[in-house]
DNA sequence: CAGAATCTCTAGAACGTTATAGCTCAGTGG
DNA sequence: CCACTGAGCTATAACGTTCTAGAGATTCTG
């Protein structure tokens, strides 16, 4: 019996610390948490205690006995770059209102409804679900149980908060940004299915409309930068050609610029370009997009503050779902039409190429 | 007392299974761990009380009752793509493993240090942390505490276990193609300081003078688009011109692309580029790179593999640094230096902008 | 100086689960 | 008829923390 491999020595708890300040346990405790109750000789006794014995609070225990947990579960995309901005902002968010986040995450192998189970077992308060496919009914279910913040997609059931974007308004901002510079004829790359796409289409159409445009051109796209060139080559296959193309998000946009830049034409000079996102593609400085910037900040403050509120018994039904103001940050890849670039090789190439 | 706000009924526990299915806690609680010691009859009213309840058991309870949490923490970087992978990659092998993942991120308000205190208070057993940059020092205190596994950075302390991809071997495999494919003059596009760079840049010297080429060129680079796109400019302005570069990572690679088509190079008529990581980026149809891809799964099984061995007890020394050999991707961005593409347009304006 | 208020601290119970030990009852073998 | 076994179940005690109630000492108040 020399020798016990796994022997792991067990994890100081507040008992330990409490014999060796010469103290009680509940004591401790207070010091722990600079609860009131105890002298300023005291807490430093069983602060040193404490640092002597590397002494660090058990979180289960400490939740099991509080009635509150004080954490928040958020499902998000592995793989989505835009999730992880969000992600950032929850935890600023969290962190000033006291509360801790528990991750789960979606992946190939792993899908939503096993992400927002682990995170039920955790006994997190409330979720907060960053862009979820799941259907609305099973949303619906889930709320009925705890408080569900969706983000960054429309939900018709009047039963879980949602926090988006003004989707719409964000391509109405686009497009006003490049009539102001003398287009007219503007297409729109396509989200098809993804969230928000519908909303997208929607801005685009009236933003022609008030502008008093009726060339309306949609193309199918998709979220990625595959199908941004292939709805690329489509567009230089029109007949009456548009000078600037409004796209479903930057991925799909970087896409675009490529095939653009593969043809031999000039962005912006032969075509303004406008993404959506903002996310760390467009400000490249080798891209420089133009595009549409979600408030990731705002976002995730206003789902955090909604889910506190919730838990606090505040429920604002005007507050159901909050649809943010996006703007615009204009880069590069918009100019007007009719200015001839002054250095411009490329153009030069490019009524070369055709 | 008509109205009490945040009533939030009290979750149910397994004493209100018990007292629906008129049998004992404890025999709730056999029955919902599928352990022996219920008659198949108690097993069935117990699991439909436990239905009609909706019954979730209380991870936080159970982990404090165990002395066993089967918790494993991750730390990982919310930015960086290729994490996403390996994130991915640890859930289905702990899965199998039958352990839970506890999440931690580092953004850019929450640093290395809070990741990992948050999963010690969790009550991890082990750590495993990807691509970390706390010093060396800071990760053998840490070991001490409990068992560290470094995912995908290189670490002179014996304390932690180290997996990681064998990134000389890497570029080693990228200089061999290229020399395959007739190149004798290769640069290489470097990392800086970033984990795996500098095993990467000697990687680089040894196969070059394996192959008896002693024009070692190495430019400084980095990890973005942006540091490519300068390290490009720099290559191109070389007196005597590589006809390929191996590049630090991908997106390095990609910002390299992007200069080399707008200066009008063909690629890979007039430049064979090669990148590092084979991540979503490289396998872009447009893109099409050809690069070093890291075993993502191999490296996580490992990981969890090992951390698991040490949880056991199992220390095997000789395991303490896992090193996995990367493969090369071949795709469109690597070619014979001597073969002048077919139709290739942008090989006349190459001419016509020198 | 009595009584109240305050401060500092402790005892004990509770959170929801699981491990351990023990109980009951049927069946079995001598 | 007794001891024994084993299956099926229950009582009790933990895990580490925090809450509640209260004890003892000190200070304040009139």
């Amino acid at each position: 019996m020399t020798e016990k491999p796994p022997v792991r020595a067990r994890r100081t708890t507040l008992a330990d610390v409490a014999a060796r300040a010469g103290v009680s346990v509940p004591l401790v405790s207070i010091v722990m948490r600079d609860a009131p109750g105890a002298s300023a000789a005291t807490r430093e006794r069983v602060r040193e205690a404490a640092d002597e014995l590397g002494y660090r609070p058990d979180s289960r225990a400490r939740m099991l006995r509080r009635s509150r947990t004080q954490l928040i579960g958020v499902v998000f995309g592995v793989q989505h770059p835009f999730h992880g901005d969000l992600v950032s902002g929850l935890y600023t968010a969290a962190d000033t209102a006291g509360y801790e986040l528990a991750l789960s995450a979606v992946t190939p192998g792993r899908n939503e409804s096993r992400a927002v189970a682990s995170l039920l077992q955790d006994r997190c308060e409330a979720l907060v679900l960053l862009g979820p496919s799941l259907p609305t009914t099973e949303l619906a279910d889930l709320a009925a149980r705890i408080p569900v913040m969706v983000v960054a997609r429309p939900v018709r059931s009047k039963a879980v908060d949602v926090v988006r974007t003004d989707d719409a308004a964000g391509i109405q901002l686009a497009v006003d940004h490049l009539v102001e510079l003398g287009h007219y004829r503007i297409a729109h790359i396509d989200g098809g299915r993804a969230p928000g796409a519908a909303e997208r289409r929607r801005g685009y159409r009236e933003a022609l409309s008030r502008h008093g445009l009726d060339e309306v051109v949609i193309l199918p796209g998709g979220l990625t930068e595959d199908e941004g060139a292939e709805a690329a080559r489509h567009l230089l296959a029109l007949s009456s050609r548009p000078t600037a193309v409004t796209v479903f998000n930057d991925r799909c946009a970087t896409g675009v610029l490529d095939v653009l830049h593969r043809e031999r034409f000039s962005v912006p000079g032969d075509m303004s370009v406008v993404g959506f996102d903002d996310s760390s593609l467009a400000s490249l400085s080798h891209i420089a997009l133009t595009t549409v910037a979600q408030d990731a900040e705002r976002i995730t403050t206003l789902a955090i503050a909604r889910a506190i509120a919730r838990l606090d018994g505040h429920d604002a039904p005007d507050e159901r779902e909050q649809v943010i103001a996006p703007h615009l940050v204009v880069r590069s890849t918009t100019a007007s039409p009719d200015i001839e670039p002054a250095a411009a090789p490329s153009r030069g190439v490019q009524t070369f190429s055709t």
